[in-house]
DNA sequence: TTATTATTTTACCTAAAGGTTAAATAATGC
DNA sequence: GCATTATTTAACCTTTAGGTAAAATAATAA
């Protein structure tokens, strides 16, 4: 029962301290002591974090003397978008609706 | 401990039965029957799914006689997307320097 | 070799996810 | 009221997620 690429992307991308981690791998590579400075958990806990989003793909790990510099490798959040992209056209219309309804609500306010 | 938003959204789209009903809703609004036929699991699992899906405000159920009519409502995808974008230039950027190297690569191959 | 630093693995816990079947609810039609 | 159709709820089960503390590994430094 391997999980497909897709829901093991959108799965790591489901939990606000992978997507930290994450953003802050956007802005370089670094350690997992580092990368576990910010939060309040165990050490072991970003681990299991790192293979999670190592199993998805979306990070991996070199070796330098005894650290394990970890580095964004995005390419699967192509994928992702990619499957939200097919719903943009759909959504902008619903938020243009909206917009639309609350101008036509402003116009009445004013007129009144 | 409820969830935030985003983490709803993409723990709701990391399965594939859910990414399916999305995919059909965007169809136009249908019954949880129909939207239960593909699938090999039980009605009351979809009524699970549809309610994962409405936690994270992807879908909302009308009521017309007995059945309750699902509807896809996007907005959140948008928030998703957004977070999505502040990494695509970084894989952009990885696929060019993929394809650059595949093309030099061939390049080589033809010049032997 | 021994100690130190960085990281992972193991063993464990609790809660949530995803499924089941059987029973309950809701609305309609006779 | 009673049967039918559509859907949900309840009770349960098994697996996975996310966390812990303690022990194991890996590389370096003294």
């Amino acid at each position: 029962m391997p999980t497909d690429p897709l829901s093991a992307t959108f799965a790591a991308l489901a939990d606000p301290t992978r997507r930290a981690i994450l953003a802050r791998l956007s802005m370089g590579e670094t350690t997992v002591t580092e990368l576990a400075a910010p939060f309040e958990m165990s050490l072991p806990a970003v681990t299991k974090h790192l293979k999670v989003l190592q199993r998805a793909g979306l990070v991996s790990q070199g070796r330098q003397a005894q650290w394990r510099p970890c580095k964004l490798t995005p390419e699967p959040l192509r994928e992702a978008t990619d499957w939200l992209e097919q719903y943009r056209q759909q959504w902008e219309q619903r938020l243009d609706r909206l917009e639309s309804y609350l101008r036509e609500l402003q116009a009445r306010e004013s007129g009144q």
